[in-house]
Order: structure tokens, then sequence, then C-alpha cells
DNA sequence: AAGATAAATGCAACATTGTTGCATTTTGGG
DNA sequence: CCCAAAATGCAACAATGTTGCATTTATCTT
């Protein structure tokens, strides 16, 4: 929250209402999972709130929206350099953020080769977590022994 | 086309007039902005058809969706290996397609480190196109001239 | 060239996402 | 505590996206 303070914008319910969610979430939610979670905790928002608050936060890189699926979450690595990008669970919703900057400038390289001027990169990677990994191995194994 | 017989799905007007729609447009297209332009030329198509042919031509990869702006190109890469990537002048919309298997590599290997198994890349690079970037010059020395 | 049939479309109904304008409330500073 | 700017709520609207089901159509078989 004292990021919003230091630059200028106001400490209100909705947006510490709507940072909680982002929080309180282990994978990516939509604004009217936001809204609907919130609602079921006894409080109440706009939608367009919700809207408003996610933009501002998008906009400060307190929060990111994911590419593919459109879901929102907490940014988790504040001033790192890089553009920040995302790794997801295309089973369980999990993800994880990172940075690299050797990636945004072999990005931004190939885009010079385009005649594009870069300034920033989208990246999600689609994928298969750990734990569903396993799941999967378990499960292929029993499917296996019935055969 | 071809490629949809060869995949045993059949060849219809509304796959017809949607491929014509993304081969015609010169920025990604919404799929209301598909279904104006082909109104505007006497067609008709049911949005929920549109949405039905965009998604089949985004599973055999006829078609991509942008991951920011959600609007839809037709692939220009045809099986070139490696994820289908973008670039995308944030001022006039103009995009260019490309893919590169080192970038892949880096990025399926982070993934790794991150313990997920990295199965899609989605990607794309936000800037200015070399037009743009030629009248934003332009447009800057003769507002330095007026002061 | 029909006819059969599986596939695809259109239509209806619904839910979510997103945007704008304006009246009212709230925050943070004086 | 008061004030002005900032933010919220509300209303109305537009676009995106999904499902179920009746009807049409593309392709295969005869
Ligand atoms: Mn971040
Ligand atoms: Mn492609
Ligand atoms: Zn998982
Ligand atoms: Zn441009």
């Amino acid at each position: 929250m004292q990021t919003l303070q230091a630059r200028g914008y106001r400490v209100t319910r909705p947006r510490r209402m709507v940072l909680q969610s982002l929080e309180e979430a282990a994978r990516p939610v939509s604004p009217h999972e936001i809204q609907s979670a919130l609602s079921s905790k006894g409080g109440y928002l706009d939608r367009v709130t919700i809207y408003r608050v996610l933009d501002l936060f998008c906009r400060l890189n307190l929060a990111h929206r994911l590419p593919s699926s459109g879901g929102f979450v907490k940014c988790s690595l504040g001033e790192k350099g890089g553009c920040h990008r995302f790794v997801v669970c295309r089973q369980c919703g999990a993800f994880q953020e990172f940075a690299d900057e050797a990636l945004c400038r072999e990005e931004s390289k190939l885009a010079t080769g385009l005649d594009f001027h870069a300034e920033r990169h989208f990246s999600e990677t689609s994928g298969i977590c750990s734990s569903c990994y396993e799941l999967r191995q378990k499960a292929l194994l029993s499917a296996e022994g019935q055969v």
C-alpha cells in the first residue's frame, strides 16, 4: 500500500479489499471472482470499481493480468529488472512469476530485426506444474495395472 | 482451406467468410469487427458461429489470438518450428508474426528451473513500428521549431 | 444424382467483461 | 475540523463468451 501513497494515490477501502483478494488467491482471479469472494465475506464492491482498481494496480505494476486467461495476480517481484513473466499450470492454475533480462534483450533484438522498436513484452508459458505432473504419472501407472 | 479438409473438418460458408475477413485485415480484429465487416458486405454470421470458427482456427493454428488485445490474426508462418510470436505497434496496430526456436528453448529451460513442464508459450512484444516511429520524430522536430 | 448421416449453423437465453458519464462520498492535507 | 481533489457507486450501454437445442448443410455412400 505504501507504493500507492508514494506515488500520490490514495489508500482506500476498495483498493485494500482488492489487494487482499489478490494476496489470498492461489491462482489468477477474474474480476468477477474477486467480487464474489468479497461479497461472500460480507463486503461489497461495484464491478466498475474493481476494474478501475485492477487498472491502477496494473499500471503501477502492483498486479499483472495474465495474457492467456485474463486473470489477475499480485506482483511478487517488485522492481526486479526485465519484464515480468509467468509460468502457469493448465491443470490446476498454479503459477509463478519470474523475470529474465537476457530473454528481454533477445526478444527486443528480434523485434528490431522486424523494424519494430520494442517497449514491452507480454509472456506466459503454459504447462504442467510438478505436482500435477506427478499425479498424472500415478494415474497412468494405475491405468496400466488395470489393462 | 485444404488444411481443414485434410484434418477432417468441413469447408463451409462461415469458415470461408471468417478466413477471408482475417486475410483482408491489416491488423488484429475482434469477433465483433469480423461480424461488422461481413455484414457491411451484405453477409451475415451469428456471433456464436464466429466464436466457434475462430476457436477451430486457433486450435488448428490457422489463426492466433493476440494475448494483450484479444484480437485475431491469420497465421502467416504455417508449420514453422517454435511457438508463433508477435510484435504489435501500439500506435497503429500493425503487426508481424515470427518464430524463434532458440527463444522457446530458453523459455522452456527457465520454466524447468521453476519446476514446470512447459508446453506452450504465449508471447507478444508491444512497441512502435518504423513508420509510426518516423511520424513521431517529424512531429517532435516541428514542435521544437515552434517553441 | 439422390439419399443418408454426421457435422455445423442459427437462434435463444444467459453470464461475464469492459466502458462512459455523472452524482455522491471519501481521503488526505491544511 | 474543513476543503478540494480524488475515488466510488450507480445507471446505462456495448462487447465477449458459453450452452442447449432445433434446423440446415457438407460430405460420404449408394
Ligand atoms: Mn511483477
Ligand atoms: Mn502462426
Ligand atoms: Zn498444476
Ligand atoms: Zn505503427
